[in-house]
RNA sequence: GGUCCCAUCGUCUAGCCCGGUCUAGGACAUCGCCUUUUCACGGCGGUAACUGGGGUUCGAAUCCCCAUGGGACUACCA
């Protein structure tokens, strides 16, 4: 069997985060049985829907490294096109084919109309927006073509059977719709475009969408849509309905949250990779329990039955960690290129010898968890020439060894005519406050430190003072001298 | 309100389908120790969970029912 699986968003806003979890799913699966993945986009809210949020959402999925096979950019003339604005001529054909079964009919009823009739039928505790059997007097299709000729507008309603429907769901197991569920739905609004339920169906159907991979959120209105596939006697594709991600207050993801979009985690210059993985262990586990991989890793056992049934809260803690472990996987050559992208223009970094770069980017990456957090931890251990009496700074210095350490160094410092001290010049300096000024143990390390740092603690002087330029270490020996 | 879905450490989860191997495993967070004469990284260890009640069974985290709690849907939004 072929598959063929679809990620399709609106382009109402950004790549939500949870469409992102949903779209990597899709791929994931995709790519493990050989399929292909189509990308629709479902623009028939022509209020909300902006054509630049198409761009930034394929950019974002690009980002992430969600490619899709076929699309608005790459397609596939069997099955395009592939903006449901461009497809409304289908829509209408296939909504007619239903009404000429007398499967669907038009409906005249306005919104206030509605409105009462709703309302009344929840007065009564009766079934809130059902309306089954009310139009189904024969004699009103005349009368509806007649109305339609002098100029009027109805939308077609879809007939509802009357009985239940079962899903197998992927990832719920079996699910009954009872009979009474839903009641007739409007399949074409009176301006003449789809409904969601409506074109969906047309879609996965004239796509061959062999599996859809979507949140639970769908899940109850599936009865409208397998309710559509028997009209058209189509096959239904297999459904997996993956839970919904939740936020701390166990409500629906949203934006008071905090950051619900991709596009802000690739503005923080978060790792992509790390967030696939993250998101993908959120409702999907590894069958090793391995917890740090890429996507191209586990495409080889991903599978539709190990998502977990209920939803997730999503945990920006734990995000942190997994960029961390990404962060840490990375070359330092490769480190560097990313670096020297993020860095501000003119920023010593960007002057320092290949070697040097390699070197800091190989001892900043094990202080933090996100690239960005390297700038402020460069500039602070590296190039801060200034000195903040910390209370652990204040303690070194209130050692009687202290003060000699300092003024030996401040002088020895002031001798170095290169641009960088070495390791071994640390030692010299090292051995000399042992030996000749008799200081060891405690005092000798963290005196060293404060004298050539001015901090209290930091990365290891070894590594650390060959990459502090000369310049910055004199002019915090000239400070704490003072 | 109605219908549907869900329920294991604070969080993500393994185990559940095919009851015993579960005194419930892993990861994040947290705490402690080791390593580093500092910090971090890393290593080791601790605290911490089967929502409640019935039933089936020799035996239930695992199967069934009820309750409770959470969620989704209930649009001429998607």
């Amino acid at each position: 069997m072929t598959v063929r699986v679809r990620f399709a968003p609106s382009p109402t806003g950004y790549l939500h985060i949870g469409g992102a979890r949903t779209a990597l799913y899709n791929w994931l699966y995709s790519k493990a049985v050989g399929g292909t993945f189509v990308l629709r986009i479902e623009d028939t809210d022509l209020e909300r829907s902006k054509r630049e949020y198409e761009e930034l959402q394929k950019q974002d999925l690009k980002w992430l490294g969600i490619i899709h096979d076929e699309g608005p950019d790459k397609p596939n003339p069997k099955y395009g096109p592939y903006r449901q604005s461009e497809r409304l001529d289908i829509y209408a054909k296939y909504a007619q084919q239903l009404i000429d079964k007398d499967l669907a009919y038009y409906d005249f009823t306005t919104d206030e109309e509605l409105e009462a009739i709703k309302a009344k039928s929840e007065a009564e505790g009766g079934f809130a927006g059902h309306y089954q059997g009310k139009w189904k007097n024969p004699e009103m299709k005349a009368e509806a073509l007649k109305k339609i000729a002098a100029g009027e507008k109805p939308a077609i309603r879809f007939r509802a059977p009357m009985k239940d429907f079962t899903l197998q769901d992927k990832v719920k197991g079996e699910v009954v719709y009872p009979a009474d569920m839903v009641g007739d739905f409007v399949i074409m609004r009176s301006s003449g475009l789809p409904t969601y339920n409506y074109c969906c169906v047309v879609d996965d159907m004239l796509m061959e969408i062999s599996h859809v991979i979507r949140g639970e959120d769908h899940l109850s209105n599936t009865v409208r849509q397998l309710m559509l596939y028997e009209a058209f006697k189509a096959k239904p594709p297999i459904f997996a309905h993956v839970s919904l991600l939740i936020g701390q207050d166990r409500q629906k993801l949203s934006k008071r949250h905090g950051a619900t979009s991709v596009h802000l985690y690739k503005e923080e210059h978060y790792l992509p990779e790390a967030l696939c993985n993250y998101l993908t262990l959120l409702g999907w586990s590894h069958p090793q329990e391995t917890d740090i991989f890429e996507k191209n890793e586990i495409v080889s056992l991903f599978d539709l039955e190990r998502f977990s049934a209920h939803s997730a809260i999503y945990d920006l803690v734990k995000l942190k960690w997994v960029n961390g472990q990404h962060l840490r996987k990375i070359t330092n050559s490769d480190l560097v290129k990313e670096l020297a992208a993020i860095v501000p223009a003119g920023h010593a970094f960007l002057s320092q010898s290949a070697d040097w770069k390699e070197k800091c980017v190989d001892l900043l990456k094990q202080k933090v968890d996100f690239i960005t957090e390297m700038i402020p931890m460069m500039d602070q251990l590296i190039f801060d020439e200034e000195i903040e009496m910390s209370d652990e700074l204040k303690d070194i210095l209130s050692w009687e060894t202290t003060p000699k350490i300092i003024s030996y160094i401040s002088a020895e410092v002031g001798k170095l005519s290169e641009s960088y001290a070495s390791e071994a010049q640390l030692n010299t300096w090292s051995e000399f406050v042992k030996k000749d000024l008799g200081i060891k143990g405690k005092p000798l390390f963290m005196g060293l430190r404060a004298a050539l740092t001015g901090k209290g603690h930091g990365p290891d002087l070894k590594h650390l003072i060959p990459l502090t330029p000369v310049s910055v270490l004199k002019k915090r020996a000239a400070k704490l001298g003072a």
